[in-house]
RNA sequence: UGAUCCAUGGUGUAACUGGCAACACGUCUGAUUUUGGUUCAGAAGAGUCUAGGUUCGAGCCCUAGUGGAUCAACCA
């Protein structure tokens, strides 16, 4: 048997190498440390799913550390939402860590760092240090308090601490490198005065850490082996290290940052402060609204925890920039949905259907299947009668043999019920159908193994009885936005590419009424539609359905529009030229690789596909690179066929053949020497 | 104008120390089907950004370009 070793993404490629140096495995350890200032998103399930799944994977302990060193932006709610969101995700956490319980520790190492000379107070103004910063082009100048004494210092940074100076007055700076070509080394903030409440610490400080200087030392007390983060922290892990550096005991484990591409999905934005634009201008009802690209916004749409995994899975990690499909995202809850979701039938556009045949006030309970791809899940009961609801869409007074619906004289099955067969309709003043008359066979009642019920029809459509239906609110939803990369354009706000119909409301949907029971956990297929769930907003007595996703529609596809069809037919002719040059560079690609009676007959079918082409359509290729041997061989073949069919020599013909004729491969200058 | 990173079918990822570019999504056929779904069978689509070089052999190594991303918050 051949083995097929899993790939490896570069991160775990990484951990093995070190495993191979000698990195013992009961040592590794992982973070997920989010800032608790918004909620997690799809971009954030890859890093959960990355470093918990690197957890699972060398059975190594996983922390939720949460980065809140920065108190005016970061609030209480975030976190419970984050631990909600992570914990839904099925993930579990060794130790729930927060940057702020390690402000102590923190503060005394800065303390350290002023004694040792490597830290310095600054009291200049922002603008100040940042005219001295430089630019990523031109290196920066020394702060004038950069010589201070280490008793000023010392002086200095005690009393920010102690709450004597207004924000803005003081920071606490490593002395570093103003001439770094690294901008981050360039004297960085460590400290800086925030005279906020911390959603932690309350006021027991009013100087907070900055990011680089809390996250490193954080890793580092928890002893994490590894600290994965996005690239945009790239440029920080020189920073990282040297920090570390200054306070590391090298009996104990010296943590690595290494960084992944974060992941885009497309007809979203990403970034939080993007996300909680959309939530403060209202342009959604809130994060988790059906329509966000946040876990919680997911979960309520009706995504489930596997498809998520699932699509971090397919996505895998890199570190080129991305834009992932959203129809990567849409396989994987079908997927998942099309295994556990309960099957019902609810009607969103409503045509009333009677049939004339089926006595008044009679009502059946019919078997309906639960779910067809689990032989175990049972079934359940619908009432049928005289007068049902189809999709309005479902019926055409005449239809092309293509549609495989309801027609006047056509036949239909209604599912887990009767075929049927369309007489006659009722019109409104203004043509609209507002009745279709139809018979049933009465013989043909599903699951009776009569002959008659055994019967293929063309097509099966979904239905609720009028008098059992209860009603739903249904919300559909699409793409939040119009744009593949809404964020992507430097000329324009994203916020320009809103989708306006982003949602659509049916106040009046009908279903069947099994679906009286259904709980907010449960996951339903509406036969022919799609997958739902019960929104959070669903109270007793008003059933409000999301719709998760709809089902891949075929039928949908082949009757877009002529003019909406992405490409238009190619005339023949044109076709038949492009495929016979496209065929020669397919041969030629390959007749190196030949040899004997393959390369013959190769030679043979260029030189047969060449007498279709014409030299406009060959010139461009006498431009091929000298190292794609094969290319040019067919095109002398080529060209030995034009010339031989009257084309006349020009200076790109004898130039090509030139450099074919002083080619080191055989092939070549063999065919280039034909035509001369 | 500097530093750093990245470049493989339409999209996302593979290709272990160089050996005929693979997988998934998407697309298109056909079969099955009481969901135009599922399932099954199959197809098209890439000379791995460009040009050189090393090598018997390069997506992988080297050189030079080109293109994109990131970096100058008392944000993370």
């Amino acid at each position: 048997m051949k083995e097929a070793p899993e790939s490896l993404n570069f991160i775990e490629q990484i951990i093995e190498e070190d495993l191979a140096n000698g990195f013992p495995q009961e040592k590794l350890r992982f973070r997920f440390p989010p800032e608790p200032n918004g909620y997690l998103h799809i971009g954030h399930a890859a890093s959960i799913c990355l470093n918990f799944g690197l957890g699972e994977k060398y059975n190594a302990p996983v922390n939720l550390r949460f980065d809140d060193t920065n108190p005016s932006k970061e609030e209480h709610e975030y976190v419970e939402a984050i631990k909600r969101d992570v914990a839904w995700m099925g993930f579990k956490w060794a130790n729930e860590c927060y940057a702020s319980d390690y402000f102590q520790q923190l503060y005394d190492w800065a303390v350290q760092l002023i004694k040792d000379g490597k830290a310095y107070v600054d009291g200049q103004s922002s603008e100040a240090m940042a005219a001295q910063k430089g630019t990523p082009t031109t290196p920066g100048t020394n702060s004038p308090h950069r010589n201070q004494s280490v008793e000023e210092n010392l002086d200095l940074f005690t009393r920010m601490k102690a709450g004597e100076f207004a924000p803005g007055t003081y920071v606490l700076r490593a002395k570093i490198d103003m001439a770094s070509t690294n901008m981050h080394m360039r004297d960085p903030i460590l400290y800086r005065i925030i005279d906020k409440a911390h959603h932690r610490s309350g006021t027991a400080w009013c100087i907070y850490p900055m990011y680089d200087w809390a996250h490193g030392e954080s890793d580092y007390i928890e002893q994490v082996s590894h600290s994965l983060c996005t690239l945009e922290f790239k440029a920080h892990r020189e920073l990282y290290d040297w920090y570390l550096d200054q306070i590391v005991d090298p009996a104990k484990l010296r943590p690595k940052q290494r960084e992944f591409a974060r992941r885009n999905l497309s007809y979203t934005v990403m970034s939080k402060r993007k996300l909680l634009e959309l939530v403060q201008n209202k342009h959604v009802s809130g994060w988790d609204d059906p329509r966000m690209p946040t876990i919680s916004g997911l979960r309520r749409r009706g995504y489930t925890p596997s498809a998520i995994r699932k699509f971090s899975d397919l996505a895998g990690i890199a570190k080129r920039d991305n834009v992932t499909d959203v129809s990567l995202l849409e396989f994987c809850i079908r997927e998942d949905l099309n295994k556990i979701a309960t099957r019902v039938m609810a009607v969103l556009d409503p045509v009333k259907l009677v049939i004339t045949n089926y006595s008044e006030g009679k009502v059946e309970m019919l078997e309906a299947e639960n779910n067809p791809e689990d032989p175990n899940s049972g079934t359940h009961e619908v009432p049928f009668s005289r007068e049902l609801y189809i999709e309005r869409e479902d019926f055409q007074e005449e239809a092309s043999k293509k549609f495989f619906r309801l027609s006047l004289g056509s036949e239909v099955r209604l599912k887990s019920a009767y075929i049927i067969k369309a007489e006659s309709v009722i019109k409104d003043s203004n043509g609209n159908i507002v009745e279709i008359h139809c018979t049933a066979d009465l013989d043909s009642k599903s699951g009776t193994g009569t002959e008659a019920s055994m019967r293929k029809v063309k097509g099966t459509l979904h239905w609720v009885s009028i008098a059992h239906a209860i009603q739903a609110e249904v919300r559909e939803y699409d793409r939040l936005f119009l744009d593949e990369s809404p964020d992507g354009h430097e000329d324009k706000n994203f916020l320009d590419f809103l989708n306006p119909d982003s949602l659509r409301v049916i106040p009046n949907a009908f279903c069947e009424p099994y679906l009286g029971k259904a709980g907010l956990q449960d996951k339903y297929q509406f036969q022919r539609l799609g997958y739902f769930t019960l929104d959070t907003d669903s109270k007793d007595g008003k059933l409000i359905f999301n719709k998760t996703v709809g089902l891949k529609d075929s039928w949908a596809k082949q009757n877009v529009t002529p003019e909406a069809k992405p490409q238009a037919p190619q005339p023949k002719q044109e076709q038949g030229k492009r495929s016979a040059l496209n065929e020669i560079q397919q041969i030629g690609k390959k007749i190196t690789n030949l040899s004997g009676e393959k390369l013959e007959a190769a030679k043979e079918s260029i030189a047969q596909f060449a007498e279709e082409i014409s030299y406009e359509e060959l010139e461009p290729l006498f431009g091929t690179a000298a190292k794609k041997v094969g290319t040019r061989i067919a095109v002398a073949i080529s060209l030995g066929v034009l010339l031989k069919n009257g084309q006349s020599r020009n200076e790109a013909i004898n130039s090509f053949l030139e450099a074919a004729i002083s080619d080191e491969n055989e092939i070549l200058r063999e065919e280039a020497q034909k035509p001369g």
